[in-house]
RNA sequence: GCGCCCGUAGCUCAGCUGGAUAGAGCAUCGGCCUUCUAAGCCGAGGGUCGCAGGUUCGAAUCCUGCCGGGCGCGCCA
């Protein structure tokens, strides 16, 4: 919308109430605009006349009525109505709504660039294995979330955080050496193989196993990890090798869904860049952050949390405190996290020197954090210094990112605090059944769900779920479309499991635990992304079909409206036409809904409906066929408009939508 | 023990800042392919919105308390 349509109705009927009644802006009632059940009763309700009736003292059907009087004539709007309930309904001027919209670009950008950059943080995977399906809904989630953000006009940077330097990478490094007695130059080379984040992801298992049979084990780990923090060793260097490798994989397996990249930040550059000390002295200096001296934490740098709740601590009277430095010097995830977040907005002082890391397929480039300056002399954009960070880090973390947040209010910078946003969401598990396809049988039969583990290697690898996909959907592609060329139908057949994956983990809620059933996943019926695309094919064909036999292109139809006079978007006969015209155009709010409740889910299921709405328009009111030239000029300009609009939807998600399917 | 999340049809889930008869997909049953691709459409059955109170003209939605399930609370990340 050109101009926020409900605002201006807004504030029509606050300048009518005040007429009317007298109300002044302090105890107006809040005017709430929305879609009525029924076409045939309106385009737009308010229910304000309930409000109205507590402070006027009379019934709402007759402020309805007073209210639908008083406000006279309205651009856009050809009928006022007050119905019987005490709901004031509006009617739109439905070919001037239509004509306005067809064929005009796309929707207008909302809110003001001046809100300042968000950086949105996704992934995160360790890389030291394949992805699997709960690192896509996080991944998913994030890159929905930076489309929305992006559409609204909003400046967004996308990072991958790379923990090269943590445990699970020092794993992979102890089993080379432990368990298959490879030196670098022969990690080296199985790196460059294919599938490499597939033969980690056994050897994960089996270094996890070794552990366990022998806890002994463990102290290898404690001196890799420490090798690797430390730099400069061949257990370090072996863990480069792993983490590059991995990483490319990762993001490989990504662009399959189309998600992509701004930076990666890598942990070992944070370390070797002494941010970390940089914050330590913030967090000191500010008197956040202090040396424990006495009691079970005497020698470690810790930090007070704000505890409301009453935890085995505070219970036995003493502070909580959590652990920033260990008492032998070496600083936890907390005090990493905390670097980062700071830089994120800037409020470190120092930066980091950066790198080309891969041309994606959208054209972007995407970087890299280095540790020393580039040779080429490249220069990259400029990173960090947000105004809001949004941290997609599923809610097993929301512990910690509320630590994150409490010290960076506590260090003085309660604005930056305010904007540090935890996109938390639930976990993917297996249902039973899928969980014993993939062959395991320890499991509890009592449990609603099998948790995913990495480190026991069980879960549903991210590759594996888009082969099958795109396996099942070429087979489908090639029986409806034998004509395809194989390259095309190999291109479609992409798109539609790129889609069935990603509508799959936006539809539920996030806080929903989305219990994984590889069947359901499967499907390309009903709810699903496929579903989406192929009502946008419908359309396609239509107009590849009405284009080649009129004559008439999509600019020729957008013009020729406004002059076509027809009652095929009239009231009663039109209801069904104008039905998919309005709910084409609830988009904009629609992204504004999901921004604000940073709930992708409300896109997926606002498409859903679009496309069954569409589906039920395309069912019942042929176009090509229509003998009536305005009706088929008023069908065919709804349906282009559905189509680009839906068409919108879908790139917000990350979808395509293929020509032919 | 404390904190956070979930509880709506047989199953999986929507239900926007409280508002017009509680919706969808799957599953079941019954229709629709000489007419824009049936990955579709139309119809039927199926719900004490976990339970009990409270606020309100009005509660699936807000508040309180229970019940059931999940997750988190480390010198791990």
């Amino acid at each position: 919308m050109i101009l926020p349509f409900h605002e201006r109705l807004r504030r029509h009927l606050a300048i009518a109430i005040a007429d009317r009644y007298g109300v002044d802006d302090a105890t107006m009632p809040s005017i709430v605009v929305q879609t009525p059940p029924d076409r045939a009763m309106g385009d737009l309700a308010v229910p304000v006349a309930f409000e109205l009736a507590k402070i006027v003292r009379k019934a709402p059907r007759l402020i309805a009525q007073e209210l639908a009087q008083t406000l006279g004539a309205i651009d856009g709007i050809t009928a006022i109505e007050a119905a019987p309930s005490g709901y004031v309904n509006f009617f739109l001027d439905r070919p001037a709504f239509l004509a306005e919209r067809v064929g005009a670009p796309a929707a207008a950008v909302r809110t003001a660039a001046s809100a300042g950059k968000a950086i949105v943080e996704h992934t995160a995977i360790n890389p030291n294995k394949a992805a699997h399906i709960g690192h896509l809904r996080n991944a998913v989630l994030g890159d929905t979330l930076a489309r929305l953000l992006r559409f609204q006009g909003r400046p967004v940077e996308i990072q991958n955080y790379i923990d090269d330097t943590g445990v699970q990478v020092a794993d992979i490094v102890v089993g080379f050496q432990q368990l298959e007695s490879l030196g670098l130059d022969e990690v080296q080379a199985l790196a460059a193989e294919p599938r490499f984040d597939y033969y980690c992801w056994d050897l994960y298992t089996k270094v996890t196993a070794w552990y366990e049979a022998d806890a002994d084990h463990l102290h290898l780990r404690a001196e890799a990890l420490h090798a690797l923090e430390t730099g400069g060793n061949e257990m370090a260097d072996m863990a480069a090798v792993v983490a590059e490798h991995i990483v490319r994989c990762h993001i490989n397996t990504m662009a399959r869904l189309n998600v992509g990249y701004d930076l990666l930040t890598w942990e070992g550059d944070i370390l070797r860049l002494q941010f970390w000390a940089r914050a330590f002295d913030l967090l000191r200096n500010a008197g956040v952050m202090f040396r424990q001296e006495k009691g079970k934490l005497a020698g470690c740098w810790v930090i007070q949390i704000a505890d409301d709740g009453d935890s085995a601590e505070a219970a036995a009277g003493e502070p909580r405190e959590k652990v920033i430095v260990r008492s032998n010097g070496t600083v936890t995830y907390v005090g990493k996290d905390i670097a980062y977040q700071c830089w994120k907005f800037g409020l470190l002082g120092i930066d980091f020197h950066y790198r080309k890391f891969a041309d994606q397929a959208d054209g972007r480039t995407l970087w890299a954090t280095a540790s020393d300056a580039s040779p080429t002399g490249t220069t990259a954009p400029p990173f960090g210094a947000a105004a809001t960070v949004y941290n997609v880090i599923d809610t097993r973390q929301a512990y910690l990112q509320q630590l994150l947040v409490q010290a960076l209010r506590a260090m003085g910078h309660a604005d930056q605090a305010d904007r540090s946003v935890h996109v938390s969401y639930e976990m993917v598990t297996l249902s039973q059944q899928t969980a014993r396809a993939l062959g395991f049988d320890q499991i509890d039969p009592s449990r609603p769900f099998v948790e995913v583990s990495g480190r026991k290697g069980l879960g549903v690898k991210a590759d594996d779920l888009l082969d099958r996909l795109t396996d099942a959907a070429g087979g489908e592609v090639a029986k409806r479309n034998p004509d395809l060329p194989r390259e095309e139908s190999a291109r479609i057949a992409r798109m539609i499991a790129t889609a069935a994956v990603r509508y799959f983990l936006i539809k539920y809620s996030r806080m929903k635990v989305i219990i994984f059933d590889i069947d359901e996943a499967l499907s390309f019926e009903g709810e699903s992304g496929p579903y989406l695309q192929y009502a946008v094919v419908r359309a396609s064909n239509i107009f590849r079909k009405l284009y080649a036999r009129t004559g008439l292109d999509e600019r020729a139809v957008a013009a020729a409206l406004p002059t076509v006079a027809s009652d095929a978007l009239a009231r009663g006969d039109g209801d069904d036409v104008w039905g998919l015209v309005l709910e084409a155009a609830r988009l904009d709010d629609i992204v504004e809904q999901a921004v604000r409740s940073l709930e992708p889910s409300v896109l997926a299921k606002y498409a859903f409906g679009l496309a069954q709405t569409f589906n039920a328009f395309y069912h019942r009111y042929p176009i090509i066929n229509e003998a009536d030239r305005a009706r088929q000029r008023w069908r065919a300009a709804a349906a282009l408009y559905f189509k680009a609009q839906m068409t919108r939807a879908l790139d917000l998600m990350g979808c395509e939508a293929p020509s032919r399917m």
